[in-house]
RNA sequence: GGCCCGUUCGUCUAUCGGUUAGGACGCCAGGUUUUCAACCUGGAAAGACGAGUUCGAUUCUCGUACGGGCUGCCA
């Protein structure tokens, strides 16, 4: 069965480059009809947070991302234990005493002398007696992995055939000297007793996963099927990291994106399939193939999100939007024609306050110089309120009898003393909104 | 420095060595709507650079430039 899983450290909160991993994986798995789990990679008590936790569910939950299970990899200390003590009994894990400052040192060193920064694997020529004085005198080494020097290849779902020299490559430390278990063993070990049948994540581990399919082979698994997407940068090329501030999902949804606009943009962004929007998650699951990405690294503007917004609040029916209307004081007998004047000239929710207030109290007249005899002459023949869906008709029809004006020339500066905008709703419609017209005096 | 990946219209991309280099979004222009938007039609718009292989290269090879990633007792 195709299990995915999306694993967040609760060190912060979903960006737009974490919700482009979640939901491919959450995508496959549905299409497949499989399980998709949420993983909470939290190993690292000092810097994991029980409220990044909670804002990573809320955020999945706001956007439908539902998981079928979810794990935390703080309860499953044993089993990583477990897999080290496997580790060791093959031979494959050694115990290295050296500093950060010393490896630090003999990367410069290595650096220098124009070779690759890998690790040199002097503690393999360590004694156990030399061991035991170490660890008197350092405290518990870290324990690395011993890889083979060999070339480790994979079909890549995103990469095609790809292959790495483990050579090029420094033993990764597993276990660190205090104790705690690092991300690539705790993954390691998961996705193979997880039954994790497909791993798509960013372009960014991709030589891990060279690491990682030695480790899972010296364990006795089967390696999943990976998919290292490109990464995210700016309009520019940027890096996206560098702003990521501004791109955390609470953010987004703060500025009034739709989730549907977000995730619509995200499954298709990078791909060869287009950009549309779709106002169902069952439609972006039919649709979705990781094969159709490119490895290039994929321009993001967070400003493309905003009319996949406006396109999706138009499709709306009142009853969708009722709470907010609502909000506005809105009288109920208007709701309906309001929304359905408003609903194509909206980009977020938070435009329809505009909308309403503008019916509500009217708008400062925008009258070009060479209009102002016109519209002071139209005014005149503006009846009183309350006006009616015939109003603009009306009025606009005796004002064109008396001034001989027509089309745009007609309309346009009417538009614009009344609701003091170059652009907006259908003025019929928006007439019958209208409870001011300060232009009328 | 080493390793991995990449570079086609503004953006996301298609092309199994021979194509008028296609599509989508955006943009521009017309049409339609007696106004806005929507819609319809049309248009402008691209192979980073240099060699090589070949009858023929966007496609294959090499080099250069540029971009991204990794090179952690982070994930």
């Amino acid at each position: 069965m195709t299990t995915t899983r999306f694993a967040p450290s609760p060190t912060g909160y979903i960006h737009v480059g974490n919700l482009r991993t979640a939901l491919m994986n959450y995508l496959i798995a549905r299409k497949a009809g499989g399980t998709f789990i949420l993983r909470i990679d939290d190993t690292d008590p000092n810097r994991s947070e029980e409220k990044y936790v909670d804002a990573i569910k809320q955020d999945m939950e706001w956007l439908g991302l539902h998981w079928d299970r979810v794990e935390r990899q703080s309860e499953r200390l044993d089993q990583y234990a477990e897999a080290a003590d496997k580790l060791r009994d093959i031979g494959r894990f050694y115990e290295a005493f050296e500093t950060p400052v010393e490896l630090d040192l003999k990367r410069k060193k290595q650096l220098n002398m124009g070779k690759p920064p890998v690790y040199d694997r002097a503690a393999l020529d360590l004694s156990d007696a030399e061991k035991d004085t170490l660890r008197a005198e350092r405290g518990n080494g870290v324990w690395r992995f011993k890889l083979d020097r060999e070339r480790i290849e994979w079909n890549d779902g995103v990469l095609g055939n790809i292959s790495i020299d483990a050579a090029s490559v420094s033993d990764p430390v597993l276990i660190r000297g205090d104790g705690q278990v690092l991300y690539t063993i705790a993954s390691v070990v998961d996705d193979t007793e997880m039954g994790v049948t497909n791993v798509v994540r960013g372009s960014d581990h991709v030589t891990n996963t060279a690491t990682q399919i030695q480790i899972i082979k010296a364990l006795g698994g089967t390696p999943p099927e990976f998919a290292h997407h490109s990464l995210l940068t700016g309009p520019q090329g940027e890096a996206l990291s560098k702003r990521l501030g501004t791109l955390a999902l609470r953010d987004l949804r703060e500025q009034g994106v739709q989730p549907m606009a977000l995730l619509s943009m995200m499954a298709r962004l990078g791909s060869s399939d287009p950009i549309e929007l779709r106002s169902e998650m069952a439609e972006l699951i039919e649709g979705f193939d990781i094969n159709r990405f490119g490895s290039a690294p994929t321009k993001f503007d967070v400003q493309d999100l905003f009319p996949l917004t406006g396109r999706y609040l138009q499709s709306l029916p009142l009853e969708k939007v009722q709470s907010e209307i609502d909000a506005l004081g809105v009288p109920a007998d208007k709701q309906a024609a309001f929304w359905d004047v408003v609903k194509e000239n909206i980009t977020t929710l938070a435009d329809l306050e505009g909308w309403w207030a503008l019916c509500r109290d009217g708008a400062e007249p925008l009258i070009a110089d060479e209009n102002k005899d016109f519209v002071a002459q139209a005014m005149t023949l503006l009846p009183e309120g309350p006006y009616d869906t015939d109003t603009w008709k009306t009025w606009t029809t005796a004002v064109k009898e008396t001034t001989g004006r027509k089309g745009k020339g007609l309309f346009m500066p009417l538009r614009h003393a009344v609701t003091g905008l170059e652009r907006g709703p259908d003025m019929s419609a928006l007439m019958a909104l209208m409870q001011v017209v300060r232009a009328r005096g």
